[in-house]
DNA sequence: TTTTGAGTTGTTCGA
DNA sequence: GTCGAACAACTCAAA
């Protein structure tokens, strides 16, 4: 009998799982494990935590209660659970993250020294990050480009569940406690749940995902984005069904930015931490105690513009937020309150449920205008004019604001208009056309001066 | 090597 | 109300 240990990490499903299989291929009997590392632990808050319990017990219960759970650094408990089990071999899916890569070649390291097998079988994405090159082969820092190479460069279909697993009982740790979320219901989590998300999404919603997608009231993406940051949907389970109209092309291209971003961070693994463009990263940012003072309204939605309160709101009820609004509410830290994009962008990774590091930091960075591939420094976005556009009827701004339920209609957009207004509701902390001056200013003084 | 065309998501202003 | 231009200059990718 040879035993195999399979790693999860951020591929928590069965059905698509190359690893899986390879590890199924090798040996008579597996033991699947889950390591939770503590680095990563303490830095996610409540519902991101809670979100990541879910996805675990989705996952054990596909494994008949099977799922072996441990505590601590993987750099100690991999080798060691697999030394326990005798394991000939350890399988996983490739990380390509700046963290993950470290960690994954400390663990090879350690279970080679062991004698033991380490198989990297597949990664979280359509095409793996170091596959796709300009034709000097540099790698690419310009997404339309890139795009292309991907549609052409094509990937594998889906692998199918192995039919037959044993699954190895091996002694768990206990996970902690689950964090209390309040009243608020989270999406479910795990591969079955994320299965119906993706055949309502396909049935009902990606025919109209180009034009409806940027309407945050409407309940009008695919919701897909934490299924894909834990895997319990792999990208190419969903391209393998997304057919040529417009929509489906529009969510593909989605994807590939996905895949672009990870691509980006592999090549350049320190812009998870700094700006790609050192120029606009020159500019004078704020800080210190006032800077500190409008971050903390910022993040708990007490700006006095509606739309980016709201996105903040929801946030922390539902660690996630609408795509769109995650736009508005960067370019407002940004450009509005003059704070380095990396603040925003640490809030966003405790408490969005997807939040994937590659995706936001350069997303972050394209709103900055830090990226390689970043928005010009003049786009910056007008709240109140976004939230009008968007945001037509102003629903989703009293879904989360309770103080401007009684406001109906867009006026909703411009409180401080009103002959009454709400009593509860902050005023404007900063004058949106003065401080879209003061960044254009800013940005002038610095390249001035390069 | 040099040249050429292009680059997710916006706003404001003036005609 | 609608429309086009200006808002810069630079770097990238391919020919």
């Amino acid at each position: 009998m040879t035993t195999a240990l399979l790693w999860f990490r951020r591929d928590l499903r069965l059905s698509d799982n190359p690893a899986l299989v390879e590890a199924v291929r090798s040996a008579d009997d597996l033991v699947g494990v889950f390591c939770l590392d503590p680095t990563l632990w303490e830095a996610a808050g409540a519902i991101r935590r809670r979100y990541l319990l879910d996805s675990l017990d989705a996952l054990d219960e596909s494994m008949d209660g099977n799922l072996v759970t441990r505590l601590g650094d993987p750099v100690e408990v991999v080798p060691s659970l697999a030394d326990e089990v005798g394991a000939a071999s350890v399988h996983l899916a490739e990380d390509f993250g700046p963290y993950g890569r470290d960690r994954d070649e400390a663990v090879g390291g350690a279970l080679e020294e062991a004698g033991i097998e380490f198989v990297r079988t597949g990664s979280p994405y359509a095409i793996d990050p170091g596959t796709i090159f300009t034709k000097s082969d540099t790698h690419y820092k310009v997404f339309t480009p890139f795009s292309r190479s991907w549609r052409e460069h094509g990937w594998p279909d889906p692998v199918a569940k192995p039919a037959s697993i044993i699954w190895r009982p091996a002694p768990s740790d206990e996970l902690p406690e689950r964090p209390h979320i309040g009243d608020m219901e989270l999406a479910r989590a795990g591969e079955d749940a994320a299965k119906n998300r993706l055949d309502h999404f396909l049935r009902s919603k990606v025919e109209d995902y180009e034009e409806a997608r940027d309407r945050p009231a409407d309940d009008a993406t695919s919701r897909l984005s934490a299924d894909l940051k834990w895997g319990a949907l792999h990208p190419r389970q969903i391209l393998a069904r997304l057919g040529r109209t417009q929509g489906e092309k529009t969510f593909a291209t989605e994807l590939c930015w996905r895949d672009f971003y990870a691509d980006v961070l592999f090549h350049v693994p320190e812009s998870a931490r700094e700006s790609l463009n050192e120029r606009v990263a020159s500019m004078p940012w704020d800080t210190g105690d006032g800077a500190d003072e409008v971050f903390e309204d910022w993040s708990q939605g007490r700006t006095g513009y509606p739309i980016v309160d709201a996105g903040m709101r929801q946030l922390l009820a539902e660690g996630w937020m609408h795509n769109r609004v995650r736009m508005i509410v960067a370019s407002f830290l940004v450009k509005d309150l003059h704070l380095e994009w990396q603040r925003g962008a640490r809030w966003f990774m405790q408490h969005l449920v997807d939040g994937d590091l590659a995706s936001n930091q350069h997303g972050w960075q394209w709103t900055a205008g830090t990226g390689t591939d970043a928005a010009p420094y003049f786009r910056i976005f007008n709240p109140t004019t976004q939230g009008e556009r968007f945001d037509p009827t102003g629903d989703y701004v009293r879904r989360y604001v309770p103080e401007l339920a009684g406001v109906a209609g867009k006026a909703v957009h411009q409180p401080w208009t009103l002959d009454d207004p709400p009593a509860d509701y902050p005023a404007p902390i900063v004058d949106h056309a003065e401080e879209r001056e003061e960044s254009l200013r800013r940005y002038e003084h610095t390249s001035g001066t390069r």
